[in-house]
Formats: structure tokens, C-alpha cells, sequence
DNA sequence: AATTGATTGTGTATCATTCTCATTAGAGAG
DNA sequence: CTCTCTAATGAGAATGATACACAATCAATT
């Protein structure tokens, strides 16, 4: 839930005996200049990258994600795709969870103070260090309700 | 997010020109009888019929556990294991939220009314019709702290 | 009881994600 | 800067969860 640089990123890999890739600091960057609300799945990333000349393997792809998923840098969404999909982990003012229609898969972003809060305190009540909070609306959108019975 | 019988089931299902099976109806008392925190995927489902004798194809599971989590009946819940999670989506007093261990997937579960507010109130601004509203904590537990390392 | 189309079961297909393993290359030591 | 160690990568194969196709069945409505 911290702002990352390829710096900071570099020590707190090198900290657990593991590495700074090139590979890795792309792939941060790409997660740090994507437009707000954008959320990417491994797929989508590995070809946003080809088109970008990097060559980057779909298996590396899916290291990183998962490696920086845990370390707290991103967070995994589950957005009804069928795919997981990922995007910046930020603090505070930042953070934000999500609406999606269930029908449509059309997802809202929105904001609230109070979740994280919660968020933070359950898991020091529990004794557990918190890497990601996110509250999941599963809910029918208004479109999807006019166009009635489709599940 | 109601309470169903068997006779709410059937009228809901019909309602929308569907039909309560005697599959579907074993279904939803698998889940109505389920201990408290107890979460099951469609494999478990499938394996615990067997068990009772009750020969459902996992197809049907599936399809069956899809369909109920789209009318509001079951929460479909990621729970880090890789593969889908269900149980009974409770309304008020018994409505709760997860605490997961990213390394070692245990999960602790937790109540906050506020949150569920939170859900409805934001559903509603937006003209979106309610099924579930989820707060997700992954987080590490004090024993895979204390274990070091391991991602 | 007859009709109709939703639902089921079986087998197969799909697709996301992980695994294997030979090769490459960070990081720290000297 | 060079050497050593071992983490990381890339390519392809393997896995596993879930969806699909379709003929047979059966729930609802008349
Ligand atoms: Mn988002
Ligand atoms: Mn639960
Ligand atoms: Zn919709
Ligand atoms: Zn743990």
C-alpha cells in the first residue's frame, strides 16, 4: 500500500534475496502510468507491452503480477471476467473499491474512508499484515435491469 | 439476500419462466444446512452429494451454483485457493465479511454492519439493484509472518 | 394427458494459470 | 571488474476450473 519507485522497489526485493529485473521495473511503470480506473489482466498487459516493442514472456507476466500481487504493490480483482485482473495497489486518498454489474460485467470505481479503516483494523485485531482491502458490490445495473430476465 | 424455502425458490424461479428441480432444490439444502463459516466449491459440492448419495452431475453444479449466485441466493467468494467459494448470501445479523492469509489461505470471518450500509447506500446512488457486497482482506497471518520469506 | 421448452447428464472443448527445465543474468564478494 | 551463486526468464507442455454441445428428460402450464 506504498508509492513505489524502481529504488524502493529494488531494495525491498533485494531485502527478501530476490531480484530487480528489468523485466519487473517495466512492468511497475506500466501499472504506474495507467490512466485511473484502468485495470488490466495478464493477457491484456502482456499485449500492451508487445505493443510497446517489450518482450516480456506471458509466463513472466504471470510471475510478476502474482509476486507483486503479494507483496502488497498490486491488487488482484476478481471482476466477473472470468480473469483476474490487476491494478495499482494505493493508499488513502487513492484507494477505492468497486461496483460491478453481474449481467454486463460494467464496473464502477467509488470511494469510502471508512473501509479502509475497518479494513486496517480487523487486521490488526487479528495479528495479520494487511496488504489490500477491497470491498466487491455485485449488483445488477440499471440497463441491465430494463433488459429483463437474461440470468 | 433472503431467507429461501424451497417454496420461495420455486415461485422465484417460475416467476422468470424457470423451474425448481429436485436438483436445484438439494442444492439449496446443502447450503441451508451448512455450518457456520463453512464455504463450498463445486467439486466439494459435488463430492459431499455423492457422499449423501445424491447423484448431480457436476455440470449441473456448476450451472446451478452460477444461477443462484446471480439471483442473490448464494455469495461467490475468492478465497485465494484458485477456484470459486459459495455459501448462503445471509441478509442482516448473519451477513459477514473475510480475512484471508495470502500464503497459507486461512480464513477468518468478521462482521461490520457498517459496511453492508456502505454497499446498499452506494447500489442505490447509482440505480443498481443489489445481490452482494463483500469486503475482501488479504492480508499474512502472525504464523506465516513469523515463517519468513516463502513469497 | 399433451405440449413446450427449460434442465439435465455425458462427454468434450476452452481458456487461464502453473509447471518444467535449459539458459540467462542480477547481486554480492573479493 | 571478475567470479560465483542462484534467482529469474522464456518456450512450451501440463493442469485444472469452468463452459459448451446435444440428445434425452421432465417441470410447468393448458
Ligand atoms: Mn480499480
Ligand atoms: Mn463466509
Ligand atoms: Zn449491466
Ligand atoms: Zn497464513
Amino acid at each position: 500500500m506504498a508509492l513505489y519507485t524502481a529504488t524502493s522497489l529494488k531494495s525491498e526485493l533485494n531485502d527478501r534475496g530476490w531480484r530487480l529485473t528489468p523485466q519487473r521495473e517495466t512492468i511497475l511503470q506500466v501499472f504506474q502510468n495507467l490512466p485511473k480506473a484502468k485495470h488490466l489482466s495478464a493477457e491484456e498487459l502482456y499485449h500492451l507491452l508487445q505493443g510497446e516493442g517489450e518482450n516480456i514472456s506471458l509466463s513472466t507476466i504471470y510471475r510478476t503480477l502474482k509476486l507483486m500481487a503479494r507483496m502488497g504493490i498490486l491488487r488482484e480483482l476478481e471482476l466477473a471476467e472470468g480473469h483476474k485482473h490487476y491494478e495499482l495497489n494505493q493508499p488513502y486518498p487513492h484507494h477505492h473499491h468497486h461496483l460491478i454489474c453481474v449481467r454486463c460485467n460494467k464496473t464502477i470505481e467509488f470511494k469510502n474512508d471508512s473501509i479502509l479503516k475497518t479494513g486496517t483494523k480487523t487486521a490488526q485485531k487479528e495479528g495479520y499484515h494487511l496488504l489490500d482491502c477491497q470491498l466487491t458490490i455485485h449488483a445488477v445495473c440499471p440497463a441491465c435491469q430494463r433488459a429483463l430476465l437474461p440470468i
